[in-house]
DNA sequence: CTATTATGTTTAATATATTAACCGTTTAAA
DNA sequence: TTTAAACGGTTAATATATTAAACATAATAG
């Protein structure tokens, strides 16, 4: 049973928001609330009713219960340049481990290729497993929660899957990358 | 991701205080609130801040996460009558099952006895597991948070082990009960 | 460049939560 | 029976949250 030590409603409220490209007056306008209500809040300048806050976190949506457990959660690693990889493999195979902790995190690599302005579309992926990747050839615009980063080759990806996410190759070349997920999700 | 319907925070602290054998003034006077603040939001005429929930579940004690995440947890049957029992054995041995609903409680049985008298403490006992039992000769008073009842020959419980509990035979013969445990706490 | 739109912020007015002090009831002890 | 303490509840005064309307900035289009 963890205590809360202190508690930072403004700055999970932001980051909740800003995970689902909200602003505050889009989040507001479906919360049925004002958008200086949510800048107040963010900016821990009033300590939200409980009333209210449940308006706002149904304006995402979102249940009270995630909102407060998602808080001791621990800001995950996304990124990793190319030179921060891990090598674990050997003189005839190599093996770059994407994560260089992989405590909690059993997941299985695969290979994939994308085409010219391939997209996983608008609407964000989501599921309930973990996924990492790295880009072989060209280039590869990932977008995780509120995170985007173009990536080339050697560049990796590594994030939980629940975070809405989208993969897209904005460049004319095809696009060749090793993914992995776990478990299977399609 | 479940999402909250509605929700009764004046039901829930109330409960939650009771659970812990607290008055609204001691309660108050360790949250560092006025006893009149308790009355108010147990009986909702108040939304009370998310600053001042804090320091009330701090008095317990309790985290917002757990606060919320029990709230939809739907309550669980606590107490069966005799008659309430499943049969599910056959001609030569009778298996009366307690609970007639068993997904995702998977629990042993085990067997028990106690002396008149004898009680497992005033300081409730509580661990990750799940119990049952059944009272298969003379008389034990059970408590389960809030919940307390003396039970007599073929009346059973089940219950969450996380939530405070406590045995104790109040009669002058020896108990005998069937009880469960999952996973083994001790 | 100007005009427009969207962003987050701020402030006075209003609505609401919280307090301090009290009430009536119950329980237990003198 | 009286007294005292503890209980939950209530109310006027106070503190705080929320609103409505403005401001300031940045990005975009004309």
């Amino acid at each position: 049973m963890p205590l809360e030590a202190d508690f930072d409603v403004g700055a999970r409220l932001s980051a909740v928001r800003k995970m689902h490209h909200l602003s505050q007056r889009e989040l507001a306008k479906r919360a049925g609330v004002t958008n200086g209500t949510i800048s107040l809040i963010e900016q821990n300048r009033v300590s939200p009713s409980v009333s209210s806050l449940r308006k706002v976190l149904q304006g995402i949506p979102m249940s009270f219960s995630d909102f407060f457990s998602l808080e001791d959660a621990p800001r995950q690693e996304v990124f990793f340049a190319a030179g921060e990889l891990l090598e674990i493999g050997d003189a005839t195979i190599s093996y770059r481990q994407v994560s260089r902790d992989l405590d909690g995190k059993a997941l299985q690599i695969l290979h994939e290729r994308y085409a010219p302005g391939s997209d996983t579309g608008r609407t964000m992926l989501r599921h309930e497993s973990e996924e990492g990747g790295v880009v072989i050839r060209g280039q590869l615009e990932v977008t995780v929660g509120d995170q985007r980063r173009l990536l080339g080759p050697g560049d990796a990806y590594y994030f939980d899957s629940r975070l809405p996410h989208r993969f897209r190759n904005p460049g004319t070349e095809e696009c060749e990358t090793v993914s992995a997920c776990t478990p299977p999700s399609f």
